[in-house]
RNA sequence: GCGCCUAUAGCUCAACCGGAUAGAGCAACGGCCUUCUAAGCCGUAGGUUGCAGGUUCGAGUCCUGCUGGGCGCGCCA
């Protein structure tokens, strides 16, 4: 419909610059777009606006001359100028509920397109440390990251879900450090206890498995605990498998997989960190002062020079990330989109800088990044800071056992990624209607119970008469919710181009809302014929595009509840 | 001190590339179940979009300055 508009517009408009009241070279990137007071008809343009001052008339004028101009068409029942100069369009009834029988015919596809054209694109998200188990923070990292992924999956992009360990840093060091001094019986009260050793009761259980000899499958290796409480590299090894397959089972259960988990290791093992910084040596943006070496990132737009080999030799965190950036941009993703806490956001100008100095074409701006605030947890008004297992922070996995997966996708997904985020689980456990979850999902069962019942009572969908009578459905109610199922498409590219999962959660809320109403105001199981199998398609159809979006979301959609 | 994010109804949040009278839910008040799931619906009330300027036909949205909140400013990641 809006496409119909939009066509219609530009056949206008070229009419007018043919008759010379508009300028040839005048193409403005005028909206058409739905109407929030049903007054103002179902559509309304800005284009006469838009034209107003290259034309040097006034908008209602123009106008006035653009209304002239449409082409006819049995699309839209009225046009009327209104306001300062816009253009309000009342579509036809039949032309609205035409939206019913293409959701029914394109089904589990409806929404997607290929905007992409099959554009490879990388997400990278969650990327935890393999020192403890997910917290709240990663969760809401894997459900924007994820949900991002589904969304340019529906636009169609060709995505990588990828994971990136730092299994090599001074972190780990220290986690080995902590996993060695459980397994020779400290405690993190002993004086000789490591300093800034990761005191959480996993490291306990992690030191007992590897004491017991156990084996640990984390994607493609196994590792067996060698029980040495003296074998720090054994222990090492041990530790991080055994992590990063707790990891992983976390994500699993959140419904959360990747394509490519990326191990920094291997940016060592494979010479690619040496690589980089030789190729930064060579195009001379460093330097060496008090024993380091330095890399000249002011020369890209950071604030202060960064170190890059330490005096010790190591190299600081930084070098690695440019180095694995690099392997990505060799790897084709002329699109990368990075999701990470903002608590990181100083890395992003780091990494762009490294990457300007690599001197290797790489598009300035490159990768995106959308970053995530800080999620408070809260239970009885309270905010909740401890888990037993992992001592300073709630894990994901707290979470999805005491809320449910669902819930707890759709909490953190839900809310814009620029601003915090208070997690209430008494709000998310509870099963009530001021639960967003449940009441989209509850639209969902409802629909399915009224097909139920169209079966039980004898009066399955006919497909054919529902579509032939679609022009019954004349209740404004119904006109709403055709209205909004027909918006769907572009929501799913908007939220996908803009990187804004939430953009979903929000338009289900709307539709779920829309439904509901309807429901309450029109009954669906009436014994005319015509009219009740016009109403159960644009019921059907309703159930589809919830479940659509829901999952895009990565939530259920329950046939009853 | 500097940088990034943020401020919208009592509370939690929306608002698509700048569009018409800023929208939902919760909480409050009043209604709706002998009819398809009341986990629902209808209605009432609730706003100087933090403050002050600017840009223009038009600003919650863009620009400048302030104020409050979060995060960051390591040879940690």
């Amino acid at each position: 419909m809006k496409d119909t508009i939009s066509a219609l517009l530009e056949e206008a408009l070229a009419s007018l610059k043919q008759q010379g009241l508009v300028p040839d070279d005048v193409s403005p990137s005028f909206k058409v777009d739905p109407t929030k007071d049903k007054a103002h008809g179902d559509y309304a343009s800005n284009l006469a606006l838009m034209l107003a001052k290259p034309a040097g008339k006034k908008p209602r004028d123009v106008a006035e001359a653009l209304v002239q101009a449409l082409p006819a068409t049995d699309a839209v029942s009225k046009v009327e100028i209104a306001g300062p100069g816009f253009l309000n369009f009342f579509a036809a009834t039949d032309a609205v509920a035409q939206i019913v029988p293409t959701i029914l015919n394109t089904g589990d596809t409806f929404g997607r397109s290929m905007r992409g054209t099959g554009e490879k694109v990388q997400v990278e998200f969650v990327s935890a440390n393999p020192t403890g188990p997910l917290h709240v923070g990663h969760g809401r990292g894997a459900a924007i990251g994820d949900c991002l992924c589904r969304l340019l999956e529906a636009t169609g992009y060709d995505v990588t879900r990828e994971f990136y360990y730092n299994d090599a840093g001074a972190q780990i060091s220290n986690l080995a450090l902590s996993v060695q001094a459980r397994a020779k019986g400290l405690t993190p009260e002993d004086p000789s206890w490591p300093a800034d050793g990761y005191r959480g009761d996993y490291i306990v259980d992690v030191a007992n498995s590897y004491l017991a000899g156990e084996t640990i499958h984390a994607d493609d290796q196994h590792v067996t605990g060698a029980a040495d409480a003296d074998d720090l590299e054994a222990i090492r090894r041990f530790a991080v498998a055994y992590l990063r397959r707790e990891q992983d089972l976390d994500l699993k259960a959140f419904g959360v997989e990747f394509d490519v988990y990326f191990l920094e290791s291997s940016l060592y093992r494979d010479g690619k960190v040496e690589q980089a910084v030789q190729r930064l040596i060579d195009n001379g943006h460093t330097y060496e002062q008090d024993g380091a070496l330095w890399l000249r990132t002011t020369d890209f737009g950071d604030d202060k020079d960064r170190v890059m080999r330490k005096t010790d030799g190591g190299y600081t965190y930084f070098l690695p990330d440019v180095a694995y950036h690099l392997d990505k941009w060799q790897r084709g993703f002329k699109q990368v989109i990075n999701e990470q806490g903002a608590d990181h956001h100083s890395t992003v100008t780091r990494v762009r800088a490294g990457l300007q100095a690599l001197e290797a074409d790489i598009p300035q701006g490159w990768p995106d990044y959308v970053l995530h605030q800080m999620v408070l947890v809260t239970r009885s008004g309270e905010e909740v800071k401890l888990s037993k297992r992992a001592g300073s922070y709630v894990t994901l996995r707290d979470l999805i056992d005491e809320v449910g997966r669902d819930a707890t996708r759709y909490f953190l997904a839900a809310r814009r990624a620029d601003s915090q985020l208070t997690f209430d689980i008494d709000l998310a456990r509870s099963q009530s209607n001021d639960n967003p979850v449940y009441y989209v999902q509850y639209a969902h069962a409802r629909l399915c119970s009224v097909m139920r019942k169209a079966e039980t009572d004898g009066m399955p969908f006919d497909r054919e008469l529902g579509f032939a009578n679609l022009a019954q459905l004349e209740a404004d109610q119904e006109k709403a919710l055709m209205n909004r199922l027909a918006r769907f498409p572009e929501v799913v590219e908007h939220a996908a181009l803009n990187r804004e999962p939430q953009q979903v959660a929000q338009y289900l809320q709307d539709l779920a809302a829309d439904f509901h109403t309807c429901y309450n105001a029109v009954k669906v199981m009436v014994e005319d014929d015509a009219l009740r199998n016009a109403r159960l398609a644009l019921g059907l159809a309703t159930r589809q595009v919830i479940r659509n979006g829901l999952d895009l979301l990565g939530v259920s959609a329950p046939e009853e509840m």
